[in-house]
Parts: C-alpha cells; sequence; structure tokens
DNA sequence: CTAAAAAGCTAATGGCAATAGCTAAGGCTG
DNA sequence: CAGCCTTAGCTATTGCCATTAGCTTTTTAG
C-alpha cells in the first residue's frame, strides 16, 4: 500500500478545506482522514488530538485573518483606517465563514507563533486608535470596544441573528459611524 | 418500577441543571437522563431529539434573560436606561455562563412562545432608544449596534478573550459611555 | 373493571475520538 | 548494495453519545 506522504501541514491544509466546505462544525478528525484518503488513527501520527488539531487550525487562521486586517490598516489613518479594518473584518467573516470561529480561539500559550498571530490581530485594531489620539490605558478600553463591537455584530450576522429584513449593510455602516462618534469622543 | 415522574417541562429544568453546573457543551441527553434517573432512551417520551431539547431550553432562557432587561429598563430613560440594561445584560451572563449561549439562538419560528420571548429581549434594548430620540429605520441600526456591542464584550469576555491584565469592569464602562456618545449622535 | 395510552425499559446500530499493537515503506549506515 | 530502524499507515478495540425498535408495566379513561 503506498504512503499518502501526509504531514502536520497537510493534515491542517485539509481540515481548513473541510471547514470552507462544511463550516467550523463538520471540522472531525473522520472528516479529514476521508478528505486526505487515509484511516482515522492514522491522523494521530502527524497531530496529538482533535483539540491539538482545532489549535493548529486556529493557528493558521489568526494568522491569515491577522494579515487581512494589517493590510486594512497600512497607509491610512483616523475614520479611513477604521473603515477600512471594519470592512475587512466583516469580509473575512463572510467570505470564510467556517473560519472565522478559529480566529477568535484564545491562543495557546505554548504556540509562540500563534500567540504572535493574535497580537497582530489586536494591534491592527489597536493601529486604528492612533489616528484618534488614544493611546496608553483608555486604548486597552478602546481596543476592547472596538473588538466588541465588531466581533459582535458579525457572529450576530453570521448566526442570522438581524431577523428585520433592514439591510444588514446599512446598518453596519451606521456601527462603524457609531464606533468613530465613540472614538471621537474618546476620554484620555 | 416505579415512574420517574417526568415531563417535558422536567426535563426542561433537568437541562438547566446541567448547563448551569457543568456549562453549555455539556448539555448532553445521557447527562440530563442521569440526572432525572432514567436511561437516555426514556427522554424521547418527553422531547424529540437533543436538537429540540437544546431549542426549548433556549426558549426558557431567552424568557428569563428577556425578562431581566425588561426589568433593567423599566422606569428609566436615556444614559440612565442604557447603563442598566448593559449591566444586567453582562451580570446575566456572568451569574449564568451556560445558560447565557442559549439566549443567543435564533428561536424557532414554530414556537410562538420562544419567538415572542426573542422579541421581548430586543424590544428591551429597542426600548433604551427612545430616550435618544431614535426611532423608525434608525432605530433597528442603532438595536443591532447596541446588540453587537453587548453581545461581542460579553462573549470575548466569557471566552477569556481579553488577555490584557487591564480591569474588564472598567472597560465595560468605556464601551458603555462609548455606546452613549454613538446614540447622542446618532443620525435620523 | 377493562382497555388503551403513555412512560419506562433493554437491546441494538452507527458515528465519533482515542489507544494498542502490527506491518511495511523508505531512509541511513556500513 | 544489504540490512536495520524509524515511522507512516493499518486493523482491531474501547467507550461515549444519539437515536430507533420493540417490549412491559403503569396509569388513566370509559
Amino acid at each position: 500500500m503506498p504512503r499518502a506522504g501526509l504531514s502536520t501541514g497537510a493534515v491542517v491544509e485539509a481540515a481548513l478545506a473541510v471547514v470552507d466546505e462544511q463550516g467550523a462544525a463538520a471540522l472531525t478528525l473522520a472528516a479529514v482522514a476521508a478528505r486526505t484518503g487515509v484511516a482515522t488513527p492514522s491522523l494521530y501520527k502527524h497531530v496529538r488530538s482533535l483539540e491539538a488539531l482545532q489549535q493548529l487550525v486556529s493557528a493558521a487562521v489568526t494568522e491569515q485573518f491577522a494579515g487581512v486586517l494589517e493590510r486594512a490598516a497600512a497607509g491610512r489613518a483616523g475614520a479611513d483606517a477604521l473603515r477600512a479594518v471594519a470592512a475587512a473584518y466583516r469580509a473575512y467573516a463572510r467570505e470564510l465563514p467556517g473560519r472565522y470561529p478559529f480566529a477568535q480561539r484564545v491562543p495557546d500559550p505554548a504556540d509562540p507563533a500563534h500567540v504572535s498571530a493574535g497580537e497582530r490581530a489586536v494591534g491592527a485594531i489597536f493601529a486604528v486608535l492612533r489616528g484618534y489620539g488614544v493611546a496608553g490605558e483608555a486604548a486597552v478600553d478602546a481596543t476592547r470596544m472596538l473588538r466588541s463591537t465588531l466581533h459582535g455584530f458579525v457572529s450576530l450576522e453570521l448566526a442570522g441573528g438581524f431577523g428585520l429584513p433592514q439591510s444588514v449593510d446599512h446598518s453596519f455602516d451606521r456601527l462603524v459611524d457609531g464606533a468613530d462618534a465613540a472614538l471621537r469622543a474618546w476620554p484620555g
């Protein structure tokens, strides 16, 4: 029987494909095994457990997500940067709804790449505040506000939580305007 | 063998107890069966499936949550009402972290009590806007903003997503101040 | 008092994660 | 080039969970 030529990286790739095609909840070792043409227990040669695979997927997704936010923030400032980052954040979640939840997992402290990817993602949001003159302790609060707002909107939208027929795009624009108003008036 | 005297309501009560003691993810039919002193398949006499039980739990939790928000909003207006509703929202999630996720499930359209509980919860948030003179179409956007902000903050907090040592209580106060500023400046 | 409805049971199936232990592929060393 | 040893992959197995089928016993309605 010829070898499949797997590796931890290839297993994570397959896991991403499963998640993209069938959603975050469909990420099972059985599904990844089927996709890679291997028996389920064989995956344990490359991955310690399902939990560990989820964490690896989270690291890869967080890395990608951080890049998206950083590119959106680059070369922009103030309301301009806010709008660009907010739009990129929501677009990522809508285009890759299966991945988005993995961008929200708390990084494993034992995985430096994962930790630093998480810091980069938060850093991109943090960077938006510079244009508003918010810094120091106040910036921690403001970052939490922005993250909460964006994550809340996006996760309610993905879950189908906005029942009324009104335009969700329009509501998102208003949300970003509201965040802009809040940051303009931010104390400190 | 004496009967256990179960009913759909009693099964839901037991499910709530499981969720309170062991978290939302621990809600399994096996756990509910163990707690009610019955064999797992016996539960199917009272509940159609695990999915259906989760929906019943969601209806009960949403009902309770809506009451909490309504009582917080009652007799208050403007920033006062905003602060009270926000505090009640977060306090509920922190005190009953196993229940909170069930307050966010999209109601089953076939269950009128569930649908109306969901509408009451959204209505309590909607009511806060009256004091800001926000109405009509604009109020839909503003409600979505408030829900997003509160849900985002609370779910990040419960997930342990705020890594830095700064006070989360303080950040929440700032978040509510920010929402207040946004609503004062709300267009329409 | 009797019959049917309802509540509970055991047995069985199928999906999943995980472990143990075997086998064979392929690289490394002599 | 030969043999060894590391390691990828396999099958078999266990255990947990949801779900279905079909039986028994209690309770209730007539």
